[in-house]
This record gives structure tokens, sequence and C-alpha cells, in this order.
DNA sequence: TTCTGTGAAATAGTTCACAGCG
DNA sequence: CGCTGTGAACTATTTCACAGAA
């Protein structure tokens, strides 16, 4: 396979060029120069260009790139020509949100399953899944041969569920708790924290308002630091 | 005050250092390393150094930094010595998750408002607070003080949700949604997208099922690429 | 002696700018 | 002629490694 190594900025740049060209594609546009597609995904051309290369993505020179190649050719990248089952543990109000939101569906990624500990929930159906014990995880990653899972329980038991998830061959993990979790190297964990992501706004949200002048926002400043020499 | 420049790379390490610091405070721990920190965080000693340093944070050579004090100065740095009130547009399953979710009250973001276009959503509480009509959003701006928001809407209406919340006064805004918005400089805005999360992890889970000589899962495989010289 | 603070080296990632293909 | 593909310059970020403070 042509993919050398790429790099985790262009890995991470891929899903946004996918949105852009579906919807190019969609619009009916046959094919797309690096200049817009680069607009389109708000970074410089060059990047696009050196991203799509980096993948053995070849373009045509005075015309640009096929769309529908293109779609093509980065879905195999990131690994969409085939729908990717996941499953869910822990059916609270977040679970319940990623089961009824059909984005994840459409975008090739199916809830095949609902796991929860609280025996109350066994048996429910949400979004047309029936919810069932964490206990059964091996039978049903076995049962629906899922290779990737959705932590949405509260953070005290993240860890715990993503050594049982782990031991039943789950391989791939997204953590919806406030907690990092710690697994093997061969696991791909990634983690989506939403007090993590207002705290970085507000990082700059502050300095904007520093910048103004202070107007208005009553912070309890922190004591003049002296500088380092 | 004491910053300079920090690096973007620096402040999204910020929230997971205070969250390690945190517990660090809650087991007892006076002061700690930066080898002991950069370890919680998954990142280099000397990163953590330099992070701090940066912000003008200083510790004691031979013993470490004081954890109660560099949680007080992360804090500073991220200004949340206050508290950030938000605003959640759009309460449906995911809206109702964010609001129902305690972590963000406990961690400086009070969720004061809940707006939705439904106005048969309209008066019903979720989470101790009343639901509200986007109608009513300079109103609502204005009476909670509020400068965050957090877009939960279908993506659809994300774009023209987001013009509303500027026009309004907010200034930062979390997209919760799968369609980039664009805004003005001025605004500062994130994006958490489950689905570009899971094609990443898809990515990295195909090249190591690759990696292994392709075991199990049948891939739709690209036509070989000529590698480009 | 331990652990910070930081020059300097190394690595990663971006962008320019242009040769050259279609 | 327009646009790709890519050397080379540049900028950002990480990491090493060590002088020096407590």
């Amino acid at each position: 396979m042509a993919n050398e190594r790429v790099s985790g900025a262009t890995v991470a740049r891929l899903p946004n060029y996918l949105r852009c060209l579906i919807d190019l594609a969609a619009n009916g546009a046959a094919s797309v120069s690096s200049e817009r597609l680069a607009e389109l995904s708000d970074v410089n051309s060059a990047t696009v260009r050196r991203d799509l290369a980096t993948l053995g993505i070849t373009g045509t020179r005075g015309v640009g790139y096929d769309v529908k190649y293109l779609v093509f050719q980065i879905n195999a990248a990131l690994g969409l020509n085939q729908a990717w089952p996941i499953l869910v543990v822990g059916v609270g109000n977040l679970g319940r949100a990623l089961a009824n939101y059909g984005g994840l569906e459409s975008r090739g990624f199916p809830i095949r399953a609902l796991l929860d500990i609280d025996a109350a929930l066994v048996g429910d159906v949400v979004a047309g899944v029936a919810i069932e014990h964490l206990d059964d995880l091996d039978a049903v990653v076995e049962r629906e041969d899922v290779a990737m899972a959705v932590i949405a329980t509260p953070a005290a038991v993240a860890q715990e569920v993503a050594e049982k998830l782990t031991a039943a061959g789950i391989v791939s993990i997204l953590n919806f708790t406030a907690t990092p979790i710690s697994l093997p190297d061969e696991i791909e964990v990634r983690r989506v924290d939403l007090a993590t992501e207002l705290q970085i706004l507000s990082f700059y949200q502050q300095r904007r308002t520093a910048a103004r002048g202070g107007t208005g926002v009553p912070l309890t400043s922190a004591p003049a630091l002296s500088a380092p020499s």
C-alpha cells in the first residue's frame, strides 16, 4: 500500500476534506482545485496538495482533483470503504443522545449495541437497539463483530470499562468522559471532554477581555508575577 | 500581566495539567515535580517545565511546584478564577445530555439558559432550567450576562444560530454539530464532532489491521497507486 | 543532592515559490 | 494558461542536556 508515514496533523484534516468534498459532490462539482478545497477547509492550499500527495493521491495539472475519486481515496485512506460498527457503553443522557444521533450511522459508524451496568435499563430499546448488560460484553462483541467503542459512562468507571472493552477485543476507543484512561499502546484511544474545550475557549476569551482593558468582567486577577529574568 | 505569547499547544495542555493537579491536591500532595506531573499528563517533563515557565509560573529547585499555587495560577491563566455562565442552544437529546451533565457546572461553567426554536418545548424545565425561545436570545444574554454558548442543534441550522449568538453578544462558541461555522475572527469557535473523532480512530485502526497482514477485515482496498517518484 | 529553568539541537509542520505537466 | 507536485525556507514545538538554585 502506498502510504508511508502520514503525520497526525494530516490525518486530523482528512475528515474535514471529506466533509467538504461530499458537499461539493452533492452540488454537482466534478473537480476541485487545491485552492478551492483549501478555502472550504480553512487551510493553506499547499497544505492540501501536500496532504494529498502524502496519501499518494494525485490530481491533474491545470485542472485539479476529481471530486469523486478524491472522496473514494480519502475514504480508503481513513478506512471508511467499509462501515465500522460501534458499541456504546453507558446509556445515560449522553449515551441516549449518541444513540439517537443519526450522524454516526450516516457517516459509517452504525451503533450496533448499547451496554449498561444498570439491570433496570436492560431490555429497554433506544433508537431501535435493545440495551444489554455490560456483563454480556464478550458475547456482544463477538456477535456484532465490533472493533470500536464509545465510553459514555460516569467518569469514575471509565478506566474499568476501558479495560473490559480491551479484554473483550475492542481496539479503538472514544472516551467521552472527563478522565483520561490508560491502556496498552496497541489500543487507540481518543478523549473528548466538554469542560476541556470550554476551558480552552475561556483562555482566549479572558485574554481578549484583558486586551480590551478588562471592561466589564470582574476578574479576580492573580497577584502580579515577577517575570523571570 | 505576565503572559507574553502562549502557544496553542501549551493552552491545550493546561486543562489536563489542571485536572491532574486537582487529583493530586485531593490526595493531599503538597508539591509535585515536573517529572511526576508529566507522567500523569502523558507528556515530556521538559514540556511541562517550559509550559509553566511560559505562563510565568515558577517552582522551587530541588523540590518542585507547589500544588495549590499551581492550581491557582493555571486557573488564573485559563481565566477560571471566575465562573463562566453558558447557554445551550438546541434542547434535543444532546442539549438535554449537556444540561444534565454535572461536569460543566462543577468545572466552572454553569448552564444558565436553554434555548430552542420549538415552541412546544418552551417552558419545560430540564435540570432545573426552563427552556426559552431562541427569539428571546438578546434578553437572555443580557439577563444572565453570558459570553459563551454551546450549539447543540441539528447541523443544518448551526450557522444561522451562530450568527444570532454573535449578534446577541456571545463571543465564544462551542459547536457540537457536524458542520463548521464561519464567523468574524474576533469570535472564538471550537468544534467537536463525533464522526470526525471516529474517522481518525478508523485511520489508525485500519493501518494497524493492514500492518498485521489484513487478517479478518474485508477491506475494499483501493487500487494500487503508483507511488510518486 | 534533587529538581528547576533554559540555551541549543532536533523534529514536526507549514508555507513559499516555481518548474513543468496537461 | 492554470494548477499540481515539491524542493527549500521558514515557523512552531518538542526534547535533550546541563548549569545552577535551594
